[in-house]
DNA sequence: AATAACTTGCACTGTTATGTGCAAGTTATT
DNA sequence: AATAACTTGCACATAACAGTGCAAGTTATT
């Protein structure tokens, strides 16, 4: 049974064009967060006009948007626990950083912009994961002190989103980029360059993903020779 | 003499109300950088008319107030000069802050908004100090060699401009602010926080210039006891 | 006091964007 | 093939805001 019988199941074409205007529009305003509907119909191949049969007005699009990804972020950075709150925060960082990599300029809207607040409560587990994480790090000394928890956990965000905002502008490759967005954050909660560096090596899990973990390296230079005091980036 | 006979000399108080605009547009525009121009007029107690009287358009109102920003900051940058990179870069840092500090919203504003290239070519001497003591850092061994300066050069900036805008919304005391933006940058460019501290401790023209010098101290608390890992902010 | 320099208010144009109503088309579904 | 579900183009309403012309006011200067 299809359900009732009068009324007619809705074209399943038309669900279809809605995913496109939302990946148009995450396209067109990743390019030019204030770009018009227009640009974003065009993008995706429908007319300015249609977009209101999908959605009731920008607002909703841009809405419907940055949830969306901020939910998959969220969920992303659900998985990340570790009784180390300096790996903790270096995997928040760089699992922060590949989910958001493709979506940049979008992500530095959906944080800076108008709809930061909705952003905020999307992602307030990441704020509150951060906090509890600095919180943690001071209290156990591998953080620096000098600081309130409060403001040290807004100057690692904010670090972050540097990150991603130079970036932006200078590409990055993905691993350069997660490995810089750990090494900015060990650098602002207070260790040195070397023993960031040395922290991230140190811990398998902080690894790119693709390469071997160092226990069992086959391929990967380890921490002395060439690999020392060598660039992350070479752009 | 007053010039020739027959054209008279334009009316004091024109220039009065052209300052009147500026100093309004400071106002409202680093409360919101994209207020209208009635708001502006508003502020100075003029009409929006009379705005085309002093500026041909929005764009030059603009232009005008970040140029005389940025010839301020330039000039105030112009002083800074010391043999060691890091205390130079420390510098550059506190005086921005203490130059910025009112004006933090246009500044941002100034800095990544549409007006950005301009910006930068007014403040290009600073891009290019910033730059000089990155690499003479890198190369006397005091800062991180593990990016190339070019990055680390525009993470300096960035990571000041990260500290700039959290004090937007979370104040922070003028010397406070200071402070926090050296911290900020010497970590960055590699220091651990200890050692960022020392190092600002330990150079007498690093400290806020109301405070007594270190080498003849009677107030300020010395780098032992109350002071060692003690908050630079209550907020 | 004469007068040029300013300011002002109003009306107007132009631009750019959002959002709606509707008739006429196209297309998936039954 | 019938038909509801969509899409489209067009016209239109609305809303900010920038910028201009002009006539009538006000005010500093000579």
């Amino acid at each position: 049974m299809t359900t009732s019988s009068l009324p007619r199941a809705p074209r399943r074409d038309a669900a279809a064009n809605r995913e496109s205007l939302l990946a148009a529009a995450r396209i067109v305003f990743n390019r030019d967060p204030s770009a018009s509907l227009e640009a974003v119909a065009a993008e995706a191949g429908l007319s300015r006009r249609s977009v209101y049969g999908h959605f009731a007005n920008r607002d909703e699009l841009l809405l419907e948007l940055v949830t969306a990804g901020g939910r998959r972020v969220a969920s992303a950075l659900e998985s990340v626990t570790h009784p180390d709150p300096l790996v903790r925060l270096a995997l928040i960082a760089s699992t922060l950083w590949r989910e958001v990599e493709s979506v940049r300029a979008m992500a530095l809207v959906a944080v800076r912009g108008p709809l930061a607040p909705h952003t905020v409560a999307t992602l307030g587990s990441i704020r509150a994961n951060v906090r509890a994480a600095v919180t943690e790090g001071q209290a156990d000394g591998s953080m620096r002190r000098d600081l309130p928890a409060e403001r040290l956990a807004r100057l690692v965000e904010n670090t972050a989103l540097a990150v991603l905002e130079d970036s932006t502008e200078h590409p990055l490759g993905a691993r350069d980029g997660g490995r810089l967005v750990m090494l900015m954050t060990l650098a602002v909660v207070g260790l040195s360059w070397r023993d960031a560096r040395d922290f991230i090596d140190g811990w398998a899990e902080l690894a790119w993903p693709g390469d071997t973990a160092w226990p069992d390296c086959t391929v990967r230079p380890v921490a002395t020779g060439s690999t020392t005091d060598t660039d992350v980036t070479h752009g």
